[in-house]
DNA sequence: GACATATATTCCTATATAGGAATATATCTG
DNA sequence: CAGATATATTCCTATATAGGAATATATGTC
């Protein structure tokens, strides 16, 4: 089986690098217009024009047509479920933080310990 | 251009819902054999053991070898980039659910100016 | 050593998809 | 209306990859 298809999992969408890149851009929280993209990545206007496709299908940009132009702007709230499901392992990396300042504090109750013993 | 590989980008290697599946059943922090793996999803032993294969160049599990048996462990923190990533875009929704809370408190304000004005 | 069990690997096929080229579709400007 | 500009779409090709079947490779047990 293959896997579930770009433009209805987000996880898929964002899985490719030059989408990420634009996302990227679009962070600004300005509009930007296909050519904008162009301009800034090394892609041609199909292709922007198709990464922007997918991105919308999947929420996470919008499009309004102004004139000749079409202005996506992101919509990072459809970010979320990426972000939701990552935190779900936070406490592992947390996790490991505590250690490392465990043994921070355990090597300064030792300097003290024995800065006293010179002490007596 | 392809994508980047699965075995390289974590991102894409988590692209896949059946890995993150697989992920999901070794947040619980135990080691897991393929076979144990194997009989909690509905999918064959190569495949299963494809997938983690997958997981673990990318670094997301890790595994050692106890007679007969791999044992494979989530090592979560190589998930990391993913939820930093998505942090850089917490912003977006903490920002709406503010202008939420703001309506809401706006609400509180209007309800509370009208019975000062009933108790006039 | 013969067999069983656990896992990985190889080979195959179907499918998705990224990107280029060409073209279609609007919209704007004179 | 005739360009010009902005964008989308269609067609094509190369590539990745998910999963099944068969097989290989260990390791355990009698």
């Amino acid at each position: 089986m293959a896997r579930a298809a770009t433009i209805t999992d987000v996880f898929n969408a964002v899985a490719e690098p030059r989408r990420r890149e634009i996302i990227g851009l679009l962070s600004d929280g300005r509009e930007w217009t296909v050519n904008d993209v162009v301009a800034r990545l090394r892609l041609g206007q199909p292709t922007v024009s198709k990464h922007l496709g997918v991105l919308r299908k999947v929420g996470v940009v919008i499009v309004v047509r102004r004139g000749q132009h079409r202005m996506y702007r992101l919509e990072a709230a459809n970010l979320k479920p990426i972000h939701d499901w990552a935190s779900t392992f936070e406490r592992f990396w947390n996790q490991k933080i505590d250690h490392i300042k465990e043994r921070a504090e355990q090597k300064a109750m030792e300097r003290i310990a024995k800065e006293n013993l010179k002490l007596k």
